[in-house]
DNA sequence: ACACAACAATTGTTCAACACTTGACAACTT
DNA sequence: AAGTTGTCAAGTGTTGAACAATTGTTGTGT
């Protein structure tokens, strides 16, 4: 989906990329401890290899290690919440007025991504629908043609997501983000980029304000905490990256 | 220097702190071969301790490496500089526009990167000259109160950094920044933001011109690779970040 | 209640082996 | 001679088991 080209991975990778999607998809919430040995058996690789993949995620953020206590899925503060919607701010809006050079690939991106929202809110799919808002926002990021950048991004974008799947959307956003998507996308696409980045801006601070309320309100009692997640299976990794030895965790 | 708490690392953080040293100071150039056997050995760790290590530092970009083809030091692109440069821009100046809600100790610490910036011109100790002018830059970054945009500057300035031990600064730059840096700072304190912004601008440009002149007539001769670099050390390192355990490299 | 010592649980680290890739070189075919 | 195939050594990827170090707890004594 990223680059055509075939390329290896090693088991450690995948293990974090299992991992990753859990999750991000949910499977795993925040605050959820994951220890050494039973995440290891689960995945079916050795501990050294499991704590490469754990080392790895703790990096981007998605885990919190403390020393000789363990590791769990990080919790996002009020503060860590603003200090992403303030990345926002300055790396989409800054994007925005550098499209005008943009690939039109990115624009037809962009256009999926407005569409794939809309269909998963007309199929109240909100987990499909978070993920497509997110994915129209990375891509904006794309104008920019910088890959240190982008894969910047998509770590803190991964982080926000992280947070959100504690909110259950269904009943607090109804879908009502959809015509911004399209306003910004037209805007985009006509080249009105300051009015474009107007409307983000306003966007942003929206959805920062949204979450940030529901954040506070349910902070206070951590009690978002599974005993354990992992079921034993004893499905092996390969080291190909082939498709097949990637047990995929969902969908 | 960032929390005042003492805590603790892990072996591999600090054999990880010690390889980045290394790199950062121009004593393993871009390009040189990282055996892990050899390298564990020539810090007294374990093949696994510092398999996590080496993790940690091609995550941040400072090492690449390849499957099953062993580890080199990182070696920049053309096309990595304008990315840097890019990001600098953006970051830095959106930075110095939101100075004027900066916190004084920063002010504080920007004015002593300059003295000392200065100090080290006139001793013509260039490497520290470089390490004062790079840490006024990220200073810049610190209005922005961002910790995630903090890690991210510094890692990309570590990259760049990494670079930069190619270029014999002795008879290129001959501490002519000094003035620059000072206008900046002044203009700073004395809340013209606009004008120092653009200031920085020209001096990035300046900058990134400088540097991407160098490199074009560098890297065609990929000459920079020393066969062996890691006489066997066999100083062991504890768990303990007491500042003895670390076995300092230089300084 | 408080201090303090033994303890179980978990993480941090090491070690030694084995499996898998890769690049190089030799043997072979045409 | 050029190109193909086979073998081999070196290095990386992965594993499993052990040991060391740290933390939280439990229990004991005062």
């Amino acid at each position: 989906m990223e680059h055509s080209q075939i390329h290896r991975v090693t088991v450690a990778d995948q293990a974090a990329g299992i991992l990753r999607q859990r999750i991000l998809e949910g499977e795993l919430r925040p605050g959820t401890p994951l220890p050494e040995i039973p995440l290891a058996e689960s995945m079916g690789v050795s501990r050294n290899t499991m704590r490469e993949a754990v080392r790895i995620l703790s990096i981007e953020g998605l885990l919190k290690r403390n020393i000789h206590r363990g590791v769990r899925v990080a919790q996002l503060s009020l503060r860590d919440v603003q200090e992403i919607y303030h990345l926002r701010r300055i790396l989409e809006i800054s994007a925005v007025h550098a499209a005008k050079r943009g690939r039109p690939e990115v624009f037809q991106e962009l256009r999926a991504a407005v569409d794939g929202y809309e269909e998963a809110v007309r199929s109240r799919d909100w987990a499909k629908a978070v993920g497509w808002d997110l994915q129209f926002h990375t891509l904006l990021i794309r104008f920019h043609g910088n890959r240190r950048l982008e894969s910047f991004y998509q770590k803190v974008i991964g982080e926000l997501r992280m947070g959100m799947v504690l909110v259950d959307r269904s009943h607090d956003n109804p879908g009502g983000l959809v015509p911004v998507h399209r306003k910004l996308y037209q805007l985009l696409v006509a080249g009105k980029l300051k009015q474009c980045a107007a409307i983000l801006a306003q966007h942003l601070d929206d959805s920062e304000s949204r979450f940030g309320r529901i954040m506070a309100g349910e902070s206070s009692h951590p009690g978002w905490q599974s005993k354990r997640a992992n079921s034993a299976r004893s499905r092996k990794l390969s080291t190909r990256a082939d498709g097949r030895g990637i047990p995929a965790v969902a969908e």
